[in-house]
RNA sequence: GGCCCCAUCGUCUAGCCUGGCCUAGGACACCAGGUUUUCAUCCUGGCGACAGGGGUUCAAAUCCCCUUGGGGUCACCA
C-alpha cells in the first residue's frame, strides 16, 4: 500500500516554525516511502483565514524544498484541497451519522452551554456538555429542526469502554471514553468543525499516516471513534512533541521569533532552518548535525522522533546558519546577500551587477565573519563611503591614537606603497609590509592599527591588503591621507 | 482541577525497546590555550547530566512501581 501523508495547515496567520517542522517530516515521510504529499487547506475559520496567509504557507513551504503531490492549485484524485469547498461532502457524512444515531441534534444554545461550563468549573468538575439532547427521540429532533429551531450535531461518545490511540511515538495510548465530551461536529450555521473535517478529509484521502503537533494527542481519540463510527481504520498516528521557548512552555511569540517569514526576513539560510528544525525532537543518527534535505528524506521515521519536546536554542541556530552560510559558493552567496545590500541603501541591484566579480570578491572577506545574510551591510559599509568620511569606530580610532609616529609612519608607508599599488600584488605586498614593519624594529600594530583605521574604520575585520585589493589604489591613497589628518 | 504526554550536561541530543561494551558519547553555549596584522574562521583542552525513592537482577541510565517536576488539553478555534 503507499502511504499518504498531509499537512493541513489553517491559513490564519503565517507559517509557524512548529508547523514547518511537521510539514517536513510529513512531507520526508511521504517522500522516504515513495507516497504522496498532500497539501490541505483547513479554511473552516472563516472570520481568521486569508488567502494571504495562505499563500505565505505555500511560499515558506516551497522556500524550505518542499513540494506536494495533490493540493490546491495542482488539484489530485481527492479533491477539491481547500475545506471550504467541501461543504457538501461533510453534510452527507453527517446526514449519515445522524440517521444512523451515531450522532444527534442538540438544541442547547451558547448561553446555556457557557453557564453550564461555568457552574461545572466552579463546581469543580471537568467542563463537559450534560448530554441534555443526547436521549431525545429523533422524531421530535426531526421535528423541532424542522420548525427551524437552531442545532448543531453532536458526536454520541459510547458511555463506557477505552478508545486505545496506537502512536508511533509516543506508543499505546488509552482514553477512558467517560472522559470524552460529546463534540460538535456541525455548528448552528450548518458549518462543520475541526475534528469532523480532519476524520471525513482523512478517510475520503485515504491518508495512511498523521504526523501532527502533540497538542492533538486528546484531539485524536475522538477521530478515532467517529472512525470507527464511519466503519473505517483510522490512519497510524505519530504525535510530535511540542516545540518549546525558553520558558518551557509551547513557543510563542513572546518568546521569540515563532514564524517562518520571520527567519527568512533575518537573513537564515533555509537549508539551516531546515536542518536545525529538524534537530527538534530528532536525529539523523548519533553523532551527525549537519545534514541535508536529502539525508532526511533517507532517513527520517517517525518512530525515531523523541517524546520529549525541546526547547528552541536561538544561539545554536545561529551557528548553524553561519555553517551553512559558510558551505555556499560566492555565487550562492552573492545571490542570497545582495537583497539585503540592497536594502540598506548601499547599492542598487543593477550596481551589484555590474560589479559582479567585485562583490564575489567582497564576500570572499567576510563570509568568515558572518552568520547571517542580513549581517553583511554593515560590515561592508564602509567599502561604500567617501574616502575622506570613512566612519571611524571609537575602538578603532583609540587603537589608532595609540600610537606615537602614527602620522609619520603612515606618510612613510604611503610614500612606499604607492608604487606597488598599481597593480596590486595582494600576497606580495602583505610579505613586503610585514617586512617593512620589521626593518624599522616597530610591533605590527603600531602601523596595522592606523592603517585598518583609515581604510575600514574598523577595529578588526579581513585582511587589510585584501581590502586595498577592493578599494583600489586611489581610494586608498585617499583614505590614508584622510586619516593623517583625521588621526593628528 | 480531570484526562493525557514527558523526564540524560544550561540547551539540542546518543545510549533505553533487545540490562553488562557507559569511567554516559556528540553538538551549541561557556572557559582556557594555539594559529593570525586585527576580528572572525580553524585547531586543542576544560567545565558539565542519568530528577528522587523503592523494587527486579549477579548486574539498571536502560525493566517495574511510587513521588516530584515540567508540558499539553479540556470551545459552536484549528
Amino acid at each position: 500500500m503507499t502511504t499518504r501523508l498531509r499537512y493541513a495547515p489553517s491559513p490564519t496567520g503565517f507559517l509557524h516554525i512548529g508547523g514547518a517542522r511537521t510539514a517536513l517530516f510529513n512531507w520526508a515521510y511521504a517522500r522516504r516511502t515513495g507516497g504522496v504529499f498532500v497539501l490541505r487547506i483547513e479554511d473552516t475559520d472563516r472570520a481568521r483565514s486569508t488567502d494571504e496567509y495562505e499563500e505565505a504557507i505555500l511560499e515558506g513551504m516551497r522556500w524550505l524544498g518542499m513540494d506536494w503531490d495533490e493540493g490546491p492549485g495542482i488539484g489530485g484524485p481527492f479533491g477539491p484541497y481547500r475545506q471550504t469547498e467541501r461543504f457538501d461532502r461533510y453534510e452527507r457524512v453527517a446526514a449519515e451519522l445522524l440517521a444512523s444515531g451515531a450522532a444527534y441534534r442538540c438544541f442547547c444554545d451558547s448561553a446555556r452551554l457557557d453557564a453550564l461550563r461555568t457552574r461545572q468549573r466552579e463546581a469543580g468538575e471537568t467542563p463537559a456538555y450534560d448530554g441534555t439532547c443526547r436521549d431525545l427521540a429523533l422524531e421530535e429532533a426531526e421535528r423541532r429542526a424542522a420548525a427551524g429551531e437552531p442545532f448543531t450535531v453532536r458526536f454520541r461518545v459510547p458511555k463506557d469502554g477505552e478508545t486505545l490511540v496506537q502512536d508511533l511515538v509516543c506508543g499505546e495510548v488509552r482514553f477512558p471514553n467517560a472522559d470524552v465530551d460529546d463534540w460538535i461536529m456541525v455548528r448552528t450555521d450548518g458549518t462543520p468543525t475541526y475534528n469532523f473535517c480532519v476524520v471525513c478529509d482523512d478517510s475520503h484521502m485515504r491518508i495512511t499516516h498523521v504526523l501532527r503537533g502533540e497538542e492533538h494527542l486528546t484531539n485524536t481519540p475522538k477521530q478515532v471513534l467517529l472512525f470507527e463510527a464511519l466503519g473505517l481504520e483510522p490512519p497510524a498516528f505519530a504525535h510530535l512533541p511540542l516545540m518549546l521557548g525558553n520558558d518551557g512552555k509551547k513557543l510563542s511569540k513572546r518568546t521569540g521569533d515563532t514564524s517562518l517569514q520571520d527567519y527568512r526576513d533575518k537573513g537564515y539560510p533555509a537549508a539551516a532552518v531546515m536542518n536545525f528544525l529538524c534537530l527538534q525532537g530528532w536525529g539523523l543518527d548519533e553523532t551527525t548535525t549537519i545534514f541535508s534535505l536529502d539525508d532526511l528524506v533517507r532517513h527520517f521515521d517517525p518512530k525515531d522522533v523523541r517524546k520529549g519536546g525541546s526547547v528552541f536554542d536561538p544561539k545554536k541556530f545561529l551557528w548553524m546558519a553561519g555553517e551553512y552560510l559558510r558551505r555556499e559558493s560566492l555565487e550562492e552567496l552573492a545571490t542570497h546577500c545582495a537583497p539585503f545590500v540592497v536594502a540598506a541603501g548601499l547599492a542598487t541591484e543593477e550596481e551589484l551587477a555590474e560589479r559582479a566579480e567585485w562583490f564575489r570578491a567582497v564576500l570572499a572577506t567576510e563570509r568568515e565573519r558572518i552568520q547571517l545574510y542580513s549581517e553583511l551591510p554593515a560590515r561592508i559599509a564602509y567599502l561604500f563611503q567617501d574616502d575622506d568620511a570613512v566612519v571611524y569606530d571609537p575602538k578603532a580610532e583609540k587603537n589608532a591614537r595609540k600610537h606615537e609616529g602614527r602620522i609619520e609612519l603612515l606618510e612613510t608607508y604611503l610614500e612606499w606603497l604607492r608604487p606597488r599599488l598599481d597593480p596590486l600584488d595582494v600576497d606580495a605586498v602583505r610579505e613586503a609590509t610585514k617586512a617593512f614593519v620589521a626593518e624599522r624594529e616597530l610591533r605590527f600594530p603600531a602601523l596595522f592599527q592606523p592603517l585598518r583605521c583609515a581604510l575600514m574604520g574598523a577595529a578588526g575585520g579581513a585582511d587589510l591588503f585584501d581590502v586595498m585589493a577592493l578599494l583600489g589604489p586611489e581610494r586608498v591613497e585617499r583614505r590614508i591621507r584622510a586619516a593623517m589628518e583625521r588621526l593628528a
